[in-house]
RNA sequence: GGAGGGUUAGGCUAACGGUAAGUCAGCGGACUUGAAAUCCGCCGGCUCCGAAAGGAGCCUUGGGGGUUCAAAUCCCUCACCCUCCGCCA
């Protein structure tokens, strides 16, 4: 959620973030019910003003015992007035907010303006692709000569885009939760198992509504939606909270599935892992003090970074332009994970920083040590997505003979096994 | 699912329908060599005026309605919490 006095005031920035963003939005709308909400403000407040006045002489009146019907029936018809104009401002107000609801964040300066994939940028890349003396195979190949994944099954119990692990897959996918957990435990994240169904409210908070409410799966019995990522039961922990300044940054990290609808992506990544209904994920999410967020979202990136490295896979660092921005986003570093077998980067982590619209929207602040009280940003990255990883994972460490060299990091969680082989 | 009780500011806690009292914590200041103690102020939001410092007004007792000149208080509704019953891993 964007300010209403900083819209007001940078009219032309919202705009063309808007449109960077292509959004479409309706700031006439916006500014002349604003235009009229503080008239009727001003407007109400002198009418509340005389009525209290004369509540109180009223209650005067009334404990000197003397009469006050003249003066009641002579203030009556203001209180009335004062209803009526309340009734046109709470409707005034409940437009605004509905428009401004739809308003995207700004872009930070430093993010590319254009539309992908063109207008993204690399920014870095670590790794070599590995290269192979044989045609490496796609990951959904080597899982299920493996046996690490039955599709097959999945579809039948719950349809396309589902994956069910069995044996060493399902142990790898846990082995990897833990790996990842415990890093960001030692990065001094604290660990976090949150809901994995929440309310409206939350949903709104983060940004996924009003606009993505498409993409969501809906419980419609008790209006929950699942969550599509942990970052939004993460992120709502200290709504309409005031935190202390020298809590911060606060660092958590969450395991959860994550369940997206992908509608609209039918006929698209079928196969595999690579686009899924459900998939888990670790999430990092921080809290910091406005001045701290940028040096903070470089240093969450480099932990999500961490975990790709430590799992030996080669990747790339993309920022993306404005086109490709989240609604809730300032910025954001994509990681994309080779995968040699689909012959294809993956995203398999996606870092943001939101600066002060979630927390607008969740009502978190902070106050700073000379006893002001502000917003603070939050930021949130995947480290890492799960289901991705495992195709890069399987892809780029397979071996001719169609085994799976397991990166070290990863042995201590898989009691010390080396490779899956056949 | 049923019955009852509850929700007041960062925490705790008052208020016969009469205009939110205290307290602890925090911040600033006074006092002090320094600290503690003590005292004073601040410690939600919006609008307007002002270059600013600041000032004025309104709103804020879980959310939203209603009754009333006036609502923390009465009524309706929703959310959440607690207790008991039922069901249940």
């Amino acid at each position: 959620m964007l300010d209403l006095k900083f819209i007001r005031e940078n009219r032309d920035l919202v705009e063309r973030a808007a449109r960077q963003k292509n959004a479409r939005v309706d700031l006439d709308g916006i500014l002349s019910l604003d235009e009229e909400r503080r008239r009727l403000l001003g407007e109400v407040d002198v009418l509340r003003h005389d009525r209290n006045r004369a509540s109180e002489e009223v209650n005067r009146l009334k404990k000197a015992g003397q009469d006050a019907s003249e003066l009641i029936s002579r203030v009556r018809s203001d209180a009335e007035r004062v209803k009526e104009l309340e009734a046109r401002l709470r409707e005034v107000e409940s437009k605004l907010f509905e428009l401004v609801s739809y308003l995207p964040n700004i872009p930070a300066p430093d993010v590319p303006e254009g539309n992908p994939p063109d207008g993204n940028v690399v920014v870095r890349s670590w790794g070599e692709p590995p290269r192979f003396d044989f045609k490496p195979l796609p990951h959904y190949e080597l899982a299920e000569r493996l046996g690490l994944i039955d599709f097959k099954a999945a579809g039948r119990m719950a349809g396309s885009f589902f994956a069910l692990y069995t044996g060493l897959g399902a142990r790898l996918e846990r082995a990897l939760i833990n790996f990842m957990l415990d890093r960001h435990r030692a990065e001094g994240y604290l660990e976090i198992a949150p809901p994995l169904m929440v309310n409206r409210r939350a949903m709104f908070n983060t940004g996924q509504l009003p606009k993505l409410e498409a993409d969501m799966y809906r419980v419609e019995s008790e209006d929950f939606f699942l969550i599509p990522t942990a970052e939004v039961p993460v992120t709502n922990i200290h709504q309409d909270a005031i935190l202390s300044e020298n809590q911060l940054p606060i660092r958590y990290t969450a395991f959860t599935p994550c369940f997206r609808l992908e509608a609209g992506a039918y006929g698209k990544d079928t196969r595999g892992l690579m686009r899924l209904h459900q998939f888990d994920k670790v999430e990092m999410v921080k809290f910091c003090r406005p001045e701290d967020s940028y040096a903070e979202h470089e240093k969450l990136t480099a932990d999500a970074e961490g975990v790709l490295q430590a799992l030996e896979l080669p990747y790339r660092v993309v920022l993306l332009c404005t086109g490709d921005l989240s609604f809730a986003g300032a910025k954001c570093y994509d990681l994309e994970a080779w995968a040699p077998g689909v012959d294809r980067f993956l995203e398999v982590s996606s870092c943001s920083n939101f600066e002060d619209f979630q927390a607008r929207r969740c009502n978190t602040r902070y106050r700073t040590r000379t006893g002001e009280v502000r917003l603070v940003h939050t930021l949130n990255g995947s480290g890492v997505a799960l289901a991705r990883t495992v195709a890069c994972l399987l892809e780029t460490h397979q071996r001719p003979d169609g085994s799976v060299v397991l990166p070290a990091a990863l042995r201590p969680y898989l009691d010390n096994l080396e490779a899956i082989t056949p």
